[in-house]
RNA sequence: GGUCUUAUAGCUCAGCUGGUUCAGAGCACCUGCCUUACAAGCAGGGGGUCCUAGGUUCGAAUCCUAGUGGGACCA
């Protein structure tokens, strides 16, 4: 006897290790199919699986499964990224551990160090998707930074810099003291914070008094260039070109006017700081000012501060503001709301800081990558992110690759003695290319000394669906041409930046064609208070933990109950609780087909009816689904599914069909019933590979190595929608005769007895015997007439009574009546009012106004059998 | 501050090109059932001013405008 209770962990296991076993997932390129390609969005090779990781990879499993099934070439590329920051940062942390630092160990020891790190840990998080059930071709994962990976990206820089859209430059950066590196814009992330507004006094050098500023970082005064106030200011045009002692260090600065400063902002007087801010910076170029860097790579003060030499930035704040006041410059603190930005992978709080780095224009690479998103030919999913992308396009800056790192690829740039810049791909050709241009014969490779940098690691993933395919290496390998343009990529929104856009960029730039048709943007998984999940508050649970718990099939279900496409996911365990509760469901419902006895003998009259109309539900439930496929609506579709399985199949096809206690089935009802559940399996595969493939597998005699992973996705056949509504018909009754049950407390085992008043009583002929079932009912008789004492309901034009003494008070019963009649004519009156109104008729599609006749029509005869109720009613 | 987006049942959301009296699903809730596939279940039920105010239209949850409250991105 099969367990009640579905039991998905051993299930899952044997599954997994089948399709492996017999390369399920192993896709290479076929001429005679459709390629169907995705590539995984690489995760950290030292990340773990969180659930977002779980919705964005169900939902690409589903989408490969699907194509899989339909006689696709489905290729599934997974994969991790290198993830230098994050991943330097851990090696560092580690190393820490051991008593090394970075500082004492040379550039190779470090590495060797990563790559073991890498070895150990990495890596980790690709198990943890086979656990969920990822059909994903394994044979092919890749990594960022392996040999043919590295070797792209740095095929990629030289070949941008020869274009002349990598340049190297000195710019106002956002630096990070904790890391220690440049970061691009788009890895900063603003904060709003609750700061403090500073007005400091500085002296006038003429003694005829001081002017006061606000600044939120009085730290930096030291690194003070002038003082600036908007020209139309009258209350300092007397100042212009005068001079100010810096407090606390004394130097002079002059006032300038510019347009730029605020006049209601503050004091009105700016302290102009070249190197500590952006428009600072900006303003300090147009009047020429010295830039003064006070600070150090890691945030501490260097000797250009005179005060507080080697004290950290945040330290230096507070005691600059304790000596500001205790000599009486600081003359008021005000509450100020502000935002900083802050290091997206360590937190720090950013600097923007004048330095030396690698930078790439972005302004001619963009243009494809906007216009295509535009036009459609690559489509966001939902549509809404068009919007955001474009604006993001349209202001694009440029880019700055270069990272002060040793995890990732080193900047193929070499330098001679003097500084002369040469970028080849390696040492080699760099030493050729300084012998022949500068005709520096004598040169060896020992005189060039390769720039110390590495390239951001969004330099390498943007290649990432060309590089899988060695596309960069080798542009006219069979596996490129075969898999790419890839079909759809599924992301986060939060790195349609980082990370979609770049990719469309180098998909133009090397193969001149889109990397992918569509993208699927998902939504952030939250807790069910909508916050964002996150270790530090502990609230989000572990991916490994629910499907232990629920099965892989009950979280990837649950997952998706509620997951449309842009829309965060409020999430909840109870979603996967219903994911496992229709595992379950499902499990039971095939228990109950393996558990009859059988004997041989065509089907009853109303078993085949039954079928008919299962199989037309079927057909019109494949049709939904693969509408909602084509609109990405992955979510809409596991909830037709769900309700074609749940309510049609198992709460009515199967109450059809299902023989009497201890009784047999006839052979062909249940290979009927067999034959729809087969169909069934394989249309929820892509969501529950593992019990449709249990089930699927003993549901027909299947050869070795077979799999419902390649089973033939449903295909639907015609709908029969005339039998679609007499079945509604039925179920009418049904629940309107179980209601009479409900109310009266009348056990479902009482049979009771149904007389119907027909219009059409050879309609019900086929359907009889589904009544009897359904409503337990001992006799149907059709009547001419009334039957008095009886409980009494109208479907469509007929009567129904069912005999029961009537104890409840005819005036209720009354009441009730007269309130459906009452909404009847209600109805019948706007339809009128519809139907007279000559704008409708005329304006109104024709099939619209047709049934607009029809619902009149119908109205009126139920209408009629109503008023024929009531009159009896007296 | 700028741009975009959103507001529907207690909760999470559908409602696709305006057209069933359209207000719907799941969960939650209430009532009754351990009816031999499933209590992880079955039968039935209650519940909404479709954010507010205008407008367009024969007709608005759906389109437009403004306001209010969320959210996202950018600075």
């Amino acid at each position: 006897m099969i367990d009640k209770n579905y039991a998905p962990q051993e299930i899952e296991q044997k599954w997994y290790a089948y399709w492996l076993e017999n390369k399920l997932f192993a896709s290479k390129p076929n001429p005679e199919k459709e390629a169907y390609t995705i590539v995984i969005p690489p995760p950290n090779v030292t990340g773990v699986l969180h659930m977002g990781h779980m919705l964005n990879n169900t939902i690409q499993d589903v989408l490969i499964r699907k194509a899989r099934m339909e006689g696709k070439e489905a290729c599934w590329v997974p994969g991790t990224d290198h993830a230098s920051i994050a991943t330097e940062a851990k090696v560092v942390a580690m190393l820490k551990d051991k008593g090394i630092a970075k500082s004492d160990i040379t550039r190779e020891e470090f590495l060797k160090y990563a790559f073991e790190w890498k070895d150990k840990y990495g890596g980790i998080i690709l198990d943890q998707l086979k656990k969920l059930g990822a059909s994903c071709d394994w044979d092919r994962t890749r990594f960022t930074m392996e040999p043919s990976l590295y070797q792209a990206v740095i095929d990629t820089f030289v070949r941008l810099y020869n274009k002349g859209l990598i340049y190297r430059g000195v710019r106002m950066v956002n630096w990070d003291p904790q890391g220690k590196t440049a970061l691009s814009d788009e890895e900063v992330i603003y904060k709003d914070v609750q700061a403090k507004l500073y007005h400091i006094q500085y002296p006038l050098v003429d003694g005829s008094g001081s002017v006061t500023i606000a600044t939120t970082r009085p730290e930096t005064i030291m690194a003070d260039a002038a003082i600036c106030v908007n020209p139309a200011d009258e209350r300092y045009v007397h100042l212009h070109g005068k001079k100010v002692r810096i407090p606390l260090i004394d130097r002079e600065i002059s006032i300038i006017p510019d347009e730029y400063v605020t006049l209601d902002f503050g004091t009105g007087c700016l302290k102009v700081t070249p190197a500590h801010d952006l428009n600072d910076y900006e303003l300090g170029l147009k009047h020429k000012l010295p830039v003064i860097d006070i600070l150090n790579d890691d945030g501490t003060l260097n000797e250009k501060a005179v005060l507080f030499v080697g004290v950290d930035r945040f330290e230096a704040r507070k005691r600059i503001v304790k000596q500001l006041t205790e000599e009486g410059y600081l003359t008021k603190t005000d509450e100020y709301k502000s935002t900083v930005g802050t290091s997206e992978r360590t937190g720090a709080v950013i600097e923007p800081k004048l330095s030396l780095q690698w930078f790439m224009k972005m302004e001619e690479m963009a243009k494809p990558a906007l216009d295509n998103v535009m036009n459609d030919n690559i489509q966001l999913h939902p549509a809404k992110f068009k919007n955001t992308y474009r604006s993001w396009m349209e202001n694009v800056r440029d880019w700055c690759i270069s990272r002060q790192l040793w995890w990732g690829q080193q900047i193929p740039a070499f330098y001679l003695e003097d500084g002369t810049v040469i970028v080849a791909k390696d040492k080699k050709e760099a030493l050729r290319i300084a012998r022949d241009k500068y005709q520096l014969y004598a040169l060896v490779e020992d005189d060039l000394t390769q720039d110390p940098d590495v390239l951001d690691t969004w330099f390498s993933s943007w290649l990432w669906p060309i590089s899988v395919f060695d596309g960069i290496e080798n542009p006219d390998n069979d596996e490129i041409k075969y898999y790419y343009p890839t079909n759809d990529l599924v992301t986060g929104p939060d790195i349609l930046f980082f990370w979609v856009a770049r990719m469309i960029m180098a998909g133009y730039e090397w193969r001149d064609e889109l990397p992918f048709k569509n993208v699927y943007l998902t939504g952030i998984v939250r807790d069910k208070q909508g916050r964002k999940m996150s270790k530090s508050l502990g609230n989000s649970p572990d991916p490994l933990e629910l499907i232990e718990r629920f099965g892989a099939d009950g979280v990837r279900s649950g997952l998706l109950f509620s997951a449309p496409a842009g829309n965060d996911l409020l999430f909840d365990d109870k979603l996967c609780e219903q994911g496992r509760n229709f595992s379950n469901k499902i499990w039971n419902a095939f228990r109950l087909l393996r558990g009859l006895e059988v004997v041989p003998g065509a089907s009853l009259p109303e078993h085949v009816l039954a079928t008919a109309w299962f199989t037309s539900k079927l057909n019109q439930t494949i049709i939904d689904v693969q509408d909602d496929f084509s609109k990405f609506r992955i979510s809409d579709a596991l909830l037709s599914i769900y309700n074609l399985v749940w309510d049609d199949f198992c709460g009515k096809y199967l109450e059809i069909i299902k023989p009497a206690y201890q009784s047999p089935i006839h052979a062909d009802t249940l290979r009927d019933a067999l034959s729809l559940f087969d169909s069934l399996m394989r249309l929820m595969h892509p969501y529950m590979p593992f019990i449709t493939e249990e089930i699927w597998q003993v549901i027909d005699e299947r050869a070795e190595g077979e799999s419902i992973c390649k089973a033939e996705f449903p295909i639907a056949g015609p709908v029969d929608a005339a039998l679609v509504a007499q079945f509604d018909v039925v179920f009418e009754v049904v629940t309107k005769i179980r209601e009479i049950r409900n109310s009266k407390q009348l056990s479902p085992k009482l049979a009771l007895a149904l007389h119907i008043k027909a219009e059409n009583q050879a309609a019900y002929a086929p359907v009889e015997a589904i009544l009897v079932k359904l409503a337990n009912l001992e006799s149907i008789t059709f009547v001419a007439d009334a039957v008095a004492d009886a409980q009494t309901f109208v479907v469509k034009a007929d009567q129904f009574f069912v005999p029961l003494a009537n104890d409840e008070d005819p005036a209720v019963v009354k009441a009730e009546s007269e309130k459906e009649l009452a909404y009847l004519q209600g109805f019948k009156k706007s339809v009128e009012a519809k139907l007279a109104n000559e704008k409708f008729v005329a304006n109104a599609k024709a099939d619209l106004v047709e049934r607009e006749r029809q619902k009149l029509a119908d109205a009126e005869t139920k209408i009629q059998s109503l008023q024929e109720l009531l009159a009896r009613l007296g």
